[in-house]
DNA sequence: TTTTGAAGTCTCTCC
DNA sequence: GACTTCAAAA
């Protein structure tokens, strides 16, 4: 059937866009510039994406085709950013520029051409859980189970894995640098890993870290497969550099084989990701990887103030490694940033909600508001006040809706109707099921993987008798499952079915069953939009819905303001007109555990500045004096302004001391102690009482410095 | 022997 | 407030 297509838009022809007037000097070096590889150095609020879309635009206007240019960036929210906007600029032609993150073109990029390497194409992507848990099977199964507490965890095992991969660092030297306390299990640790590697290739499934890895792998394979991949596009462009770590440089590498049309953008400032593999060096090392790499240097901020800037210069300035100069902006006025001290919590709470009424008085929308932490349950009371005073907002960051046990439950039956040999997912489904346990489930599991995973083994499984009924509706409800059709609408069939199960389960389990029987609803809505069970899962891994608030109140709702609360990491590439950064007390920002090492402190300082360049025109960085929380059972107090606002910084800031009726008492003086106490020296003393006398036979720890080897820092 | 309930232990950032 | 660990019940 053909279908009446409304005529296109007409798009902005090339003359009339004039690069030269909209950018300056640096953007318009960066944006027009021809082929070979491009480094651009790029400050916070230096017009970084507008200088990455110009490019776009520029080399659509040049003759390459849009479906040429492939953009790539590291979290989701970039790259929705980076194409939204080239979509405004250039109109309907960047539709078909390709682009997304590392990982979910990596995964477009295996399910097409993963056959020719010899991967399935039918493969299951695991989340972190699920892998963490897959993980936690090969522990068992090699009998490490039971095994002293001194042996990782499979969280643990987990990062060492993804660690080893990301960073490509020898597993002998990932535990000596950053787990010492294991070092004697490094063949055992080595055992399990080869067979997660096994297990996983067995049972069909593929992590995160794959996604990569198997992309690299495609491209070194063969030079003909090599050309074919990376023959797809003329031009990469690679947003956030700085936040890549070796693999992905290496994937670029495979990449741009043919042509060396790369053009990366980032700023070593904002290195916030090293828990992930990056590596800011990265970006240093970027000439030295493509020679001849141009070099452009963007210092012009756009988007603050002059005192925001100075604040925050001053800040970085502390760190120790940086390579980009001070920011600076012809933009003039502006008030000082504020250092808000209040008594607790429950009044900083106040104070920005107050604060945020009277800014959206003045006329600001919420939505051009934005209230920063270093963690995502660090929150939770701002929400509850905003709950009660009706102020909507949206939250970024944090626990995410598919994390909910309940979500991953009802995922795990589609999982295994999708791919029986999920052993993950039929693990999960098994222990949930009543008289069901850990030795039935591997039971379980055991006999259909002698009967090579047949759809139908599970149905000639002979339980135990306490598990008969169990065992009888799980077959029943699989074979809905397996005859369901494979589109959107069987999906939400399906769904049902599972429910009809699953929901007598849940409401067994949880004291309050109904917000998250209201989840299992949402996720019924949005599995319509998926044409298959399959695209349904893997957007699930890849791309799910950034907050619970997006499922909550739907497409229809979403361009309603609302205040916008973000973990730091989630609002780095955004700005608004106001930002409040809450929590700025040692031990919460910087976190406590980042207290161990330098570089974790590094970046926690980079992370801080990440939050504050976001503001244009409002900054206020709140900290409570007293913080009532199960810490206050620790014997030692950490509520002390964090380490980052020193002296320095503060006398660029206005101070504001809030009084009991919650307005600023310009007679109180400024608490702030001048010499902070020493963090580190406070944990060491604390584990070092919480963990007996455990240096006692250490032969290994005496030589290692800084305590790294503590076993009460994980 | 296996499951289940209760007490106890932490609590990060993202694909 | 969610997940692990331990002890009692089936």
């Amino acid at each position: 059937m053909t279908r009446i297509y409304p005529p296109r838009p007409r798009e902005v022809s090339p003359s009339a866009r004039d690069l030269r007037a909209e950018l300056n000097e640096e953007q318009y070096a960066a944006a027009s510039h021809g082929t070979g590889p491009l480094l651009v150095i790029a400050g916070a609020g230096t017009g970084k994406t507008r200088t990455l879309v110009y490019r776009v635009a520029h080399l659509i206007d040049t003759g390459v085709p849009p479906e040429r240019i492939l953009l790539l960036t590291f979290t989701r929210r970039a790259a929705q950013e980076m194409l939204s906007r080239a979509e405004r600029l250039v109109g309907s032609a960047t539709a078909r520029v390709q682009g997304g993150t590392f990982h979910s073109v990596g995964h477009r990029t295996l399910r097409r051409f993963g056959a020719a390497g010899g991967l399935p194409p039918d493969f299951t992507i695991m989340d972190q859980g699920d892998a963490e848990d897959l993980m936690q099977l090969s522990r068992a199964a090699l009998g490490y189970a039971q095994k002293s507490k001194r042996f990782p965890k499979k969280e643990t095992l987990h990062s060492i894995y993804s660690s080893h991969i990301n960073t490509e660092r020898a597993i002998e030297e990932i535990l000596y640098q950053d787990f010492p306390r294991f070092v004697d299990y490094a063949d055992d640790v080595t055992r399990i890993f080869a067979d997660y590697t096994a297990r996983k290739s067995d049972r069909n499934l593929v992590d995160y870290d794959d996604l990569l890895l198997f992309w690299a792998l495609l491209l070194e394979q063969s030079p003909d497969l090599a050309t074919r991949i990376a023959g797809q596009y003329d031009h990469i462009l690679v947003d956030e550099y700085q936040d890549t770590n070796l693999l992905q440089a290496r994937v670029l590498r495979g990449m741009c084989r043919d042509h060396r049309n790369l053009t990366v953008v980032g700023d070593d400032a904002q290195s916030i990701y090293s828990f992930r593999g990056a590596n800011f060096r990265n970006i240093l090392e970027f000439p030295q990887q493509f020679p001849g790499a141009r070099l452009v240097t963007l210092e012009q901020n756009y988007r603050s103030t002059q005192p925001i800037l100075d604040v925050t210069n001053t800040l970085i300035s502390r760190a120790e490694e940086r390579f980009t100069k001070n920011l600076w902006t012809a933009r003039v006025g502006g008030d000082k940033p504020w250092l808000v001290t209040a008594r607790d919590e429950q009044q900083q709470t106040r104070f920005v909600v107050d604060r945020v009424l009277e800014l959206h008085e003045q006329g600001t929308p919420l939505r051009e508001i934005a209230v920063l932490f270093r963690a995502g349950y660090m929150s939770a009371d701002l929400e509850i006040e905003l709950t009660n005073r009706k102020i909507p907002f949206e939250k970024w960051g944090g626990l995410k809706f598919l994390e909910a046990a309940h979500v991953k439950d009802v995922l795990a039956f589609l999982r295994v109707a999708d791919n029986p040999r999920d052993e993950v997912s039929w693990y999960r489904i098994f222990m949930l099921m009543p008289g069901i346990g850990d030795v039935t489930a591997r039971a379980m599991i055991q006999s259909m993987a002698e009967r090579a995973w047949d759809p139908d083994a599970f149905t000639h499984f002979v339980p135990p008798p306490r598990a008969r009924d169990a065992h009888q509706n799980l077959s029943r409800l699989l074979r809905v499952l397996r005859r369901a059709g494979d589109d959107g609408a069987a999906l939400a069939e399906q769904i049902d079915a599972i429910r009809q199960l699953y929901d007598d389960i849940l409401r067994e389990r949880y004291d309050r069953p109904d917000p998250r029987l209201a989840d299992l609803d949402q996720l019924r809505t949005i599995s319509a939009g998926y044409p298959s069970r399959a695209a349904f899962l893997a957007a699930l891994a890849l791309d799910p819905p950034s907050s619970t608030q997006d499922l909550a109140t739907g497409a229809s709702e979403s361009e309603d303001d609302a205040l916008i609360l973000s973990t730091a990491h989630s609002s780095k590439g955004k700005e608004w007109d106001a930002v409040f950064v809450i929590w700025a007390v040692d031990g919460w920002f910087p976190l406590a555990r980042a207290a161990e090492s330098e570089d974790e402190l590094e970046e926690e300082r980079r992370l801080m500045y990440v939050a504050m360049t976001r503001a244009r025109n409002h900054l206020a960085v709140s900290y409570p004096l007293n913080v009532y929380s199960s810490r206050r059972s620790m014997d030692y107090s950490m509520d002390q302004l964090s380490r980052f606002i020193d002296r320095g910084v503060r006398e660029q800031m206005e101070r504001v001391v809030l009084g009991d009726d919650d307005k600023p008492d310009a007679t109180a003086p400024p608490p702030v102690p001048e010499s902070p106490i020493d963090l580190r020296a406070l944990l060491l003393g604390r584990f070092s009482r919480g963990s007996g006398g455990s240096g006692a036979g250490g032969a290994g720890s005496t030589g290692s410095p800084g305590g790294t080897d503590d076993p009460a820092v994980r």
